[in-house]
DNA sequence: CTCTGCGCACGTC
DNA sequence: GACGTGCGCAGAG
């Protein structure tokens, strides 16, 4: 996570930037916050880097070269191609990515805006990657197994950014990033992929990746680390989070056949705004002792087991089932489990965000304070119930339990 | 030399 | 026509 300073920093220099019609590119940026801050270039760039992986700043290739907008300010140009990629409940169309950033207005739902922005000049830097392509297929891979590539590197890709290293990013200096990328390259980029008109085309073009912050090396190095053969870079969700249309089809779709048994029309309580109509289904197949405004550990606990009974095919009576049972439990949920549960707890929009993040329970576990509350790109307020309520409350049960345990 | 402001052209909606 | 973007230039420090 990148410091709270750093971020105004950025944030503001690119404001700036931009405000005096200057191309809010790396090197400028390093600079004037260099200047006006005195952070070393490096150190600004690594920030920028984690900012990127955050969503709070999108780096786009505009005109043939790389920009950095200030995700929370890019309005512009609705949504043609959402319409055209997939077709939302008005609800949706409303909002599209609340789920996201909370920084004015939904910083990272202007990722999608942002993405849309400019389908002629403006793409996405990471396009440029191959692997970009992949997380393409893998976005759209996820409708089938979206869950079970659950690998605890999406988190610990984001956490990267908290946890310092991204030395990474270092390397992309100033001027490199920029200068290494020649204008021809979102042209062959687009001809060489796949159809115009082609959906996943389309978000090719218009997705904003942040693995593509520093190049390639950036892209590949630590994330792909962290995640294995194949998990490789569809850890690094953001690019589905970039593409509402896609996530959200594949969310949807993923909810409505889960494959724990339970579907998200069926749990999602009378509170939370979505599927409501289910949420009758719901009471029936996990008979939840808990509304969702007053959702405390018990419920928490509760459902861990009633989760633990579903997934093990027990009757719903039977949520006698030891903590110690929760505890394993918690560390084999899948990222749609988690999914489901916050959107059980009422959080629907922000169990996106953990389904675009691919929190798994193991990376549940592993999340602090601020992967919640800025990782995640949802709004603060909600992000702090999820915090508090959900995510602390897990892990101190998750914890405790295991201390028990041993 | 660097930073800043802005006219202007261009592209999208 | 409105708006976002940024090049390129001129002026200020």
């Amino acid at each position: 996570m990148s410091e709270p300073m750093y971020r105004e920093w950025i944030l503001e220099t690119i404001d700036s930037l931009r405000s005096r019609k200057a191309r809010p590119d790396l090197d400028r940026i390093c600079r004037m916050v260099r200047r006006r801050h005195g952070s070393e270039a490096e150190r600004t760039c690594a920030e920028l880097d984690k900012l990127i992986r955050e969503q709070t700043v999108l780096k786009v290739n505009y005109k043939g070269s790389v920009s950095y907008r200030n995700a929370a300010k890019v309005h512009r140009r609705s949504r043609k191609r959402d319409d055209r990629a997939t077709r939302r409940s008005p609800t949706e169309d409303a909002d599209p990515w609340d789920v996201s950033n909370g920084d004015s207005g939904g910083a990272l739902g202007l990722v999608d805006r942002e993405e849309t922005a400019d389908p002629e000049d403006e793409v996405p830097v990471s396009m440029e990657t191959d692997s970009t392509i992949e997380e393409e297929e893998e976005v759209e891979g996820a409708d089938e197994d979206g869950h079970e590539g659950s690998s605890p590197g999406g988190v610990d890709a984001v956490k990267g950014g908290s946890g310092d290293t991204h030395p990474q990013s270092a390397p992309c200096s100033p001027s490199s990033t920029v200068s290494d990328r020649p204008p021809t390259i979102k042209t062959s980029r687009r001809s060489s992929s796949l159809p115009p008109s082609s959906p996943p085309a389309l978000r090719q073009k218009e997705c904003v990746s942040d693995t593509a912050f520093c190049p390639a090396e950036d892209g590949l190095s630590e994330m792909e680390r962290n995640t294995g053969p194949e998990g490789n870079l569809k850890t690094v969700a953001q690019p589905s989070g970039t593409c509402p249309w896609v996530q959200e089809r594949t969310i949807e779709d993923e909810m409505k056949t889960e494959d724990s048994g339970f579907t998200s029309d069926q749990l999602v309580p009378d509170c939370a705004d979505e599927s409501r109509e289910g949420s009758e289904r719901k009471s029936q197949a996990l008979s939840f002792p808990f509304e969702c405004a007053q959702y405390t550990e018990m419920n928490v606990a509760s459902y861990v087991m009633a989760q633990d009974n579903v997934k093990n095919g027990q009757k719903n009576g039977q949520v006698s089932a030891k903590m110690d049972t929760t505890r394993q439990n918690l560390l084999f949920w899948s990222v749609a489990d988690v999914a489901s549960y916050f959107t059980i707890a009422g959080f629907p929009e922000q169990a996106l965000a953990f389904r675009t993040q691919e929190i798994d329970g193991k990376s549940l576990l592993l999340m602090q304070r601020s992967d919640v509350l800025t990782g995640l790109s949802i709004r603060l307020g909600p992000a702090l119930k999820i915090y508090e309520r959900h995510v602390k409350v897990l892990q101190r049960t998750h914890f405790l339990d295991e201390e028990d345990g041993l």
